[in-house]
DNA sequence: ATGAGAAATATTGTCAACAATATGTGATAT
DNA sequence: ATATCACATATTGTTGACAATATTTCTCAT
């Protein structure tokens, strides 16, 4: 069923580059912060983007789809880490639209719960609580074994030839030491699973699920646990290609909670809940 | 202790509006309304304006968050049917605010599923097709049994008191024949228990199923049965509280699986597609 | 009458200026 | 040295005017 809640969607293009200059600007601290932690990055300097090479100064503008496309990827492959303030002007001027264009946007992203919003202060990328953490989790439990269940079940010829493409951009992908691209197509391939599974509902609930996913791996990520494995994918995928969904959902519910286990959520978050904490004692 | 939820901040700590007051503004049923008219969403031709009532001197304009909860209501209790056309400055003079103010409301019901956008036409409340009604009951039966389970397994001290009441005032809406009423209840008694689950990404999700339901409901209710009993919501109440996660788990299974049999989605939707179907023959 | 095209209308989409708000900074008194 | 208050700055929030677009209505030639 077509879609008709957004803009058609247009061939891509990108925005022009963003101005060089304007990196000057100091770190405020949003609360009267303690010295001893590197602090929550409260309005870290955006990391320089290498300008691209000279752009035709005016490409036709993004539309939100398209705005909305490019933030999440950011967010996904932690190139915007939890915490980031996104200043509409700045936003604006990257994409090379006016503010009024970027302000949906943002108010999208804090509805999925990606940014969150603090009036009359700025939007900040989405620092997800343990609690929160868990919430999400316990929802892709639910979901997500569903899915590849219904999947195997109901198998169509198209599904193995995208599987297996995708589980091979994983591959290499790995094999190359690429973290970010890792990490993405990590997400990615449960995105894909629903997206065969022809729910465009739990698609969208899911590529929410995702995204927060990504945060609260960037979050309470262990130092000495790597996040996916990536052998897992394969098990699931090749189970469902056999049609043993019974097996694909217990693979999925195992993979998922190894994810949820490989994360550290006892660590302090909040500098702030940290110091609480601290002088409770 | 900051506020870090995720959505959009209410006006938490705003000093100034405080005194509400709600004057006895009634809910301007009848204009927009075009009833059981479904049609393609065709432009009203001539709306003869009829001469506003002069309004009472405006109190505290509503806030975002407001505007969204009386539209969902009215949504919900299906006073606003699927394929109403919902323009701008129409609510922006409702809700005595700027035309600004309502897009996000609308944006964001749009993201939602609530309502679909149609570019320089304007937003209409949405006609799920039946594919979608599909999508929605098969998200409910992921989600809410396992709500249920959960919510038996460990339970409260205030669960008991907040479902009966709830239950109660379901059973006088159906005694006094308030069907509108008794829609609203119905739904709320599924957000009342992803409520009293505790898992607020689940309550997002739900409050959107439950809504797009409402509006699937409206469309392909049969008109022989009764959408809902009310006493699948008693007895789902009972084995919660009894602890029997796994009989309330069952019952939920089986209450969506009756609401979702008493549909019938065949019936042809939208006009223009009846009339190409009899053309084809 | 019929169809094509032009005007009219209703509505959304875009923009820039201005107002409101929260926070940071520095002067001043104790 | 420290607390307090006024001011400066950065950012979002609001408004009204105007442009763009899709639809309907009207006009006119056939």
């Amino acid at each position: 069923m077509p879609d008709k809640t957004n803009q058609p969607a247009r061939p891509a293009a990108s925005a022009r580059p963003a101005k060089p200059g304007k990196s000057a600007k100091p770190a405020k601290p949003g609360k009267p912060a303690k010295p001893a932690k590197p602090a929550k990055p409260t309005r870290p300097a955006k990391p320089a983007k290498p300008a691209k090479p000279a752009r035709p100064a005016r490409a036709r503008p993004p539309t939100q789809e398209e705005m909305v496309e490019r933030l999440l990827a950011a967010v996904v492959e932690h190139r915007l880490p939890p915490g980031t303030q996104l200043v509409e002007d700045r936003l604006a001027e990257v994409f090379g639209v006016n503010r009024a264009r970027v302000r949906p946007v943002l108010a999208r992203l804090a509805h999925e719960g990606i940014v969150t919003l603090h009036p009359n202060r700025g939007a900040f990328v989405s620092e997800p609580t343990a609690a929160q953490a868990r919430e999400v989790f316990e929802v892709r439990r639910l979901l997500e074994p569903a899915v590849v269940q219904a999947l195997a079940t109901r198998r169509e010829r198209a599904q193995e030839g995208r599987l297996n493409a995708h589980l091979k951009k994983e591959a290499e992908a790995a094999a190359r030491n690429d973290h970010r691209a890792l990490i993405r197509l990590t997400g990615e391939f449960h995105l894909l699973l629903a997206e065969l599974a022809g729910n465009t509902l739990m698609l969208r609930i899911l590529r929410e699920t995702e995204t927060l996913t990504s945060l609260i791996i960037y979050l309470y990520e262990s130092p000495n646990v790597p996040a996916c494995r990536g052998n897992d994918h394969v098990e699931i995928a090749a189970a469902i290609v056999r049609g043993d969904g019974a097996r694909a959902a217990r693979l999925m519910l195992a993979h998922l909670n190894e994810v949820e286990g490989g994360l550290d959520m006892q660590r302090p978050l909040e500098s702030d809940f940290d110091l609480a904490g601290a002088l409770a004692v």
